[in-house]
DNA sequence: CGGGATCCGTCTTGATACTG
DNA sequence: CAGTATCAAGACGGATCCCG
């Protein structure tokens, strides 16, 4: 038994374009509702948020809160964890790809 | 115009399984050749991993060398500068995927 | 033999419509 | 508002073929 990469089993939880869309929504513009996510500029489809906001649950990155319908996504200790590697994205997006740094970028805090 | 958000742009570029796993093989392993990149245990398949590299090099993140067949994948400064993104998803993976620091991990230099 | 391209069946993704 | 149902389109995996 080979201990598996790290790097391989951190790319099947969150390797995919949407997931740390979601992720960056409520680690830096304090969104946490289901229609919040949904408003967001690169339009994720319903169902696609629907199995996101599942898999982030069910990989105990994210918890659900609040009873009924209203709900609240919230990232856990392990979520928040991931702050360095949206960090380190987001330099890295600013400094090399193009356009992406012609404006005034919103408030990336942390 | 809105300027675009700096992580979502980078997911366009690398926010898919395996883009990562082989700027992972360039970066760590000291891997250049596509064979080599077939033999990573992930088991990437042959026409995805053609696509990949080509999205790599149209991207800037690769450079093909050596003329004829025999030619090496080199990371550019652009994905040299990918460094600080891998090694933050390698402390999240060893510090919160169950099963991945159980045994004495391969040699992440870097 | 190394480095792909191509074809094909399957699984996943995504846009939209619909429901409680 | 927070999802599910439906269904088309694309990505994937695997095998095979091809070309130098």
């Amino acid at each position: 038994m080979r201990s598996p990469c790290p790097i391989a089993s951190a790319l099947d939880l969150i390797g995919d374009k949407w997931t740390l869309l979601v992720v960056r929504d409520l680690m830096f513009f304090g969104k946490s509702r289901y229609g919040e996510f949904l408003d967001s500029p690169e339009g994720i489809a319903t169902n696609i948020l629907a199995d996101r906001l599942r898999r982030l649950e069910d990989g105990g990155i994210v918890v659900r809160e609040g009873a009924g319908r209203r709900h609240d996504y919230r990232l856990t200790d392990k979520g928040e964890a991931l702050r360095p590697v949206l960090k380190s994205l987001i330099d890295w997006g600013l400094a090399h790809i193009p356009g992406v740094a012609t404006e005034p970028p919103p408030d990336y805090r942390g």
